[in-house]
DNA sequence: CTATGTACCTTGTATAGCTATGTATTATGT
DNA sequence: ACATAATACATAGCTATACAAGGTACATAG
């Protein structure tokens, strides 16, 4: 029925959410871009399109939340990995404090 | 420091929540637009701006998710009442589950 | 009679996700 | 040998939406 306005609805609260996801996921390691994706998709249940995360990390990077290095493999494609910034944990830290108020503010009118 | 970046990140993470957060707030009674502003504001941390709801309301009206009735006042000028529809609340529903998948791979990934 | 609060609305701008497309390498299947 | 899939990066164009800034109109308080 209206199938079609929860898919582009949830497409709309990835905006940010996305960057949010990421910026959390590297703070345990570094990742590459294609592992990141993976790494997402297997433990969540959230998929990162290709061209949504390259040009994502590209605005995290300038923003400094994240530097990035290419490290060449013994066979196969190089591969860029990322590597959250002192500024990168401080901003994720700012933001999950916004996340735990949302959350708690939707409970709150949802119940 | 880096204030302008989780401004921007705040405003982007809303996109697609208000939708939500606004077809929440209506499951209880009906509410006119800027009686939904007040009250989302003073029960919750989240500001919705004029320039945001209206279009949103018209946006959640062509999708047939409210209704609207314009109600004349005593005094003063008509408020524009909305209401959730059958296909509001089922939609709502797909939201919450979506919601609450979203919320605990957060809850995975950042522990 | 001016300012503030209520109540509606629209236009323009910036942002970010998605599809489609492209490049290149390696592994797998037939 | 050749095609297909998987890995790994990247970009262009489309679309949707939040927000600032502006506007209209009525009522009340100072």
């Amino acid at each position: 029925m209206n199938d079609e306005f929860v898919h582009k609805w949830k497409s709309q609260v990835k905006k940010g959410t996305l960057a949010f996801i990421v910026l959390n996921v590297l703070q345990g390691k570094e990742y590459y871009g294609y592992e990141l994706i993976e790494e997402v998709k297997q433990h969540t249940s959230i998929e990162i399109a290709e061209g949504t995360l390259y040009p994502l990390m590209n605005r995290l990077k300038k923003e400094s939340l994240v530097t990035s290095k290419w490290v060449e493999q013994d066979s196969g494609i190089p591969r860029k990995y990322y590597c959250l910034t002192k500024m990168g944990i401080r901003t994720l830290k700012e933001m999950k404090t916004y996340w735990m108020e949302l959350e708690k503010s939707i409970k709150k009118i949802s119940k």
